[in-house]
DNA sequence: TTTATTATGTAGACCAATTGTTATAATGGT
DNA sequence: ACCATTATAACAATTGGTCTACATAATAAA
């Protein structure tokens, strides 16, 4: 009863698992709709446009949750490295936790994936990263920073947490992580 | 006549150029035979285990391409950092001209795609990673950095570079490598 | 030197399985 | 009766992979 729309979070919510561990195009629809234990019906009665419209959804959505997420812990120091480190250490730890297996949500490395299928897509991953670093460029600002170097000490930022994630992905290792982290006040001194 | 093993390279070549752009698994074999004009059976008579075993070659001679070049760039400049920024750049202007559509042998995103493959494509794609980050650090241990600084500190080089190209590639533009390059020397100080 | 024999590649038709997608029928609550 | 949702079956297209036929070149036997 009361199960209204939990098909369609159901679908999002393994579709992203997926896209994001596995990849776009690894990422077959049987699958999800079995992992999902939704019906095919369901998938394109939500999602009319198929594969890529799901895809979108899943980006948009995990995308504001990590600007959530990023948001609260820049936040919550006083010091930005300190914030950007304690955020790098928790997906770390979030990483590691299950297996380098579960869904990291920082890991946009399908950006290139997509942007190979459609202009829409590629348009979407560009919103992200410039979303995550405007958070922390907004948090550099108001330190102080002059805002030319803020964009670009955040930008700098973003791609070595991406890199970092990579790097610990493909080594099941969160040793890079760890690296990272200890860079950030060098970076952002 | 003397046409040889140019159908393997042709193969190799191609590949590597869709593996890379596209992903493992949005480049078919179908259009890799194409593209490289060259027959099915002429693939697998190259490479008896299919698409893995072509992915597998085409990995390591990548990576082993992109280590002599980064060797050459590490090695033609007096201070490290100023090698990593010249190393960084030419591969931005390397990405810019061919209009962000050409292989960029550094990106290497494919590896967390293909770590979902087998566990042999996955040991690979470790061993490019360790190998480039070898290359800096022994460079930076050259100049009289503590052993375990310079790996901590190479690692860090390479998940920035591997994260900037990949907001580069998505953004189509090298503003991320830019400033990427412009905060090595806080990094290696 | 001519003739067999065997490697080495090329060429592409063919295969079962799966892909994303569509269409239509059946459900079930209001 | 209505409408939102689910459930199937089928769709063409493509996937990675196998197969056999064919050409050429190298080697061995006569």
């Amino acid at each position: 009863m009361s199960n209204k729309p939990n098909a369609r979070e159901a679908i999002v919510d393994t579709a992203s698992r997926l896209f994001f561990t596995q990849g776009y195009h690894a990422t077959g629809l049987n699958q999800i709709i079995k992992d999902s234990e939704s019906p095919k019906g369901s998938l394109y009665y939500y999602f009319p446009h198929g594969k890529e419209e799901l895809a979108l959804t899943c980006i948009n959505r995990t995308s504001e949750e990590v600007a959530r997420l990023l948001r609260h812990y820049m936040e919550s120091e006083a010091v930005p490295a300190q914030a950007v480190q304690n955020f790098i250490m928790s997906m770390a730890n979030e990483a590691e936790k299950s297996s380098f297996e579960g869904l990291v949500p920082f890991s946009f490395w399908v950006a290139v994936e997509t942007s190979c299928v459609s202009h829409e897509l590629r348009t979407a991953c560009q919103c992200v990263f410039r979303d995550w670093q405007d958070i922390i460029a907004k948090r550099l600002i108001r330190e102080g920073v002059q805002e030319e170097t803020a964009e670009c000490k955040a930008s700098v930022v973003v791609s070595l947490f991406e890199g970092a994630l990579l790097q610990a992905l493909t080594c099941r290792n969160i040793q890079p992580l760890e690296a990272a982290a200890e860079c950030i006040p060098a970076i952002l001194a």
